[in-house]
DNA sequence: GCAGGTTACGTGACCGCTCACAGCACCGCC
DNA sequence: GGCGGTGCTGTGAGCGGTCACGTAACCTGC
């Protein structure tokens, strides 16, 4: 009003920072904020980082000034100084099938998004499967863009396991130690499988196989569960190791277990969708589920309850491993201590056994 | 050597930026990789985007320092001046359960997240369940976070659609239009509920039935279809409307079907999870698929080849969805023309029909 | 021999925030 | 009255990049 040249004016006062250019950049800054609250841009961002040291008074103008400028505060640029970035990565470094066949692992990312969300963190998530996605993942995680990984099934080999056990930034494994040195939250498979065999045995069971799983994690503590309770009665001939936690390699090796052994009357599968897999194939063989041969999964997941019969099972409290998995990565991400956590699981019965 | 205090001494030089403590810091900055290549921090800078006007001497000498460097950009610098991030957001609007039941959404998210990293962008994960959700998703995505939004299967009502429609930031839907002015990538899916309708009449079959699921995206076109094909021998009683794309929905809508026609010699599923459903509850009542009745499922979802007997299905080129999104919202990012594409389907015949 | 263009390179001035520091008022206390 | 807190506020100096400019070297062509 004073002056007809004020707001077209290119950049007449090089000292005020930006004052004039508001709305044409993309949002309102911290500076518009403490022009319209009449502060000082250290106030602002003092009420930004726990209101510490300001009046009520300051605090009040501020938050109404918030409100009417619609502010939200430019993550980059607090990235850049504070070195936090309020992200963390989910790295899957399974082949992709995995994430595709295991309903598992959408329970578990969706609970790390939401508990990572109340945080305030985002997940970011990213692909390990080929050489040229390994070597994106380790740039971006060593770049800083994340404050913490959350590793999902990591083989040892993986090869930002050493650069994680080395301490360059914070990491929790999902299902076992991925390495030494870094902390892992897992249901406590090898008690569960017990569990299992043990149920098995007590409903007057005699021949009881077993679909294990080694190559993935936690599928050597459920064998070894399952042996726990059958000692030398476990006959390696009742044993099969599946490839991957696969329907078909359920139908597999149900064909395999019933060809060494057509007399076996119940069936210990280390996951839900083995199990699934192993019933069609015992009915496909002519036999009933329970009547002539019970089957146990592991996992309880979303299919137990739709397979035919429905699954008797030993749950995994899986969305209690993702808040859990987040609750430690935070914890270390703010320098806390935490270690590794083992969760209990739970002998659901249904019909299949 | 020279100088015993040399690597000690706390800021000599305030001039040179950060020349003397390099290493105590996160990592090596431009200026570390400028000043081991003999050059300044302009010519590096030049030589991560892109190396117009870098003679070939000083590109060989930057390359190598980086490497020795161990260089990696700061995404977060970056973002503070170009104003892109180089990240997008996959946004989950439905209820939970969905991503969580259906394994396209899986697929969707696997192939989104490759094609992106083939890009050099990332994939931050977001849901939107909850009112809370909600506003962090909104907050977050007009904070400028991200360049991008994937919106999966949005509801009209959804609360940003409006601002997305205004062009606060690039979008794309899956499925369906979201909104006007919002493009989409989505399958031919009218066209293909019509070839499988015609499928089964080209089969002899005379009462075929749909289980249809209008709440969700695509949902009504597959209806649509089947309608086309059947006309006026549509009867009301034939079309049972599922309230999701779940397995347990398809047992209900199939259980409803039977009662209320008997006879039924076909049924049409508008998703291969709810075929499943449907085959399940047939056995139970005691018939025969294919024989007595012939199930059509749509989708070609991982579900179809484990379902007893396989799911003939209309194949939906996910994959090619998933890539097709991405290439569609980053030619908007960077502000070049796209618009909505539809992507063709494919009878699948397998043994359920 | 010099105008003119092209290529290569260095130099400030930011981007929007945080953080340490300095300043100031106000208090109570010897 | 001087002195040390304590509560609140403003200010300058970065964080690590990018980008517009200025400049210098070199080639060309008349």
């Amino acid at each position: 009003m004073a002056d007809a040249t004020d707001t077209t004016d290119p950049s007449p006062h090089p000292k005020s920072r930006g004052a004039a250019r508001r709305a044409l950049r993309r949002g309102p800054t911290i500076d518009d904020v403490a022009e319209v609250a009449g502060v000082s841009r250290g106030t602002v961002s003092r009420v930004l980082n726990g209101a510490h040291y300001v009046s009520p008074g300051a605090l009040k103008a501020v938050e109404q000034a918030m409100r009417t400028t619609g502010y939200t505060v430019n993550q980059s640029a607090r990235s850049l100084v504070t070195k936090q970035s309020n992200a963390i990565a989910f790295v899957l470094s399974e082949p992709q099938e995995r994430l595709f066949e295991d309903p598992n692992f959408s329970v578990l990312l969706r609970c790390c998004t939401q508990a990572l969300g109340e945080q305030d963190f985002s997940l970011v998530l990213m692909l390990e499967s080929s050489a040229d996605e390994r070597d994106r993942v380790l740039r971006y995680v060593r770049g800083g863009h994340v404050d913490g990984v959350l590793l999902i099934s990591a083989h040892a080999g993986d090869p930002f396991i050493g650069d994680l056990a080395r301490g360059v930034l914070p990491a929790v494994a999902c299902g076992r130690p991925a390495g030494p040195g870094i902390p892992y939250v897992a249901a406590e498979d090898r008690q569960g499988a017990r569990e299992m065999t043990q149920y098995l045995v007590d409903q007057g069971r005699r021949r009881i196989g077993m679909i294990a799983c080694s190559p993935v994690v936690g599928g050597p503590e459920r064998l070894a569960g399952y042996r726990d309770v059958l000692g030398r009665k476990a006959l390696k001939r009742l044993v099969v190791d599946a490839a991957d936690y696969s329907h078909a390699a359920g139908v597999a090796a149900m064909r395999e277990l019933l060809a060494a052994s057509p007399d076996i009357d119940a069936v210990f599968a280390a996951s839900d969708l083995l199990a699934a897999g192993a019933i069609d194939e015992l009915r496909r063989s002519g036999r009933r589920v329970p009547d002539d041969v019970a089957v146990g999964g592991f996992d309880d997941s979303r299919i137990a309850r739709e397979t035919d019969p429905p699954l008797t099972t030993i749950r995994q409290p899986l969305e209690q491993v993702a808040r859990e998995m987040v609750d430690v990565l935070l914890r270390l991400v703010r320098r806390e201590p935490a270690s590794s956590r083992l969760l209990p699981t739970e002998l659901v019965v249904r019909a299949s056994a």
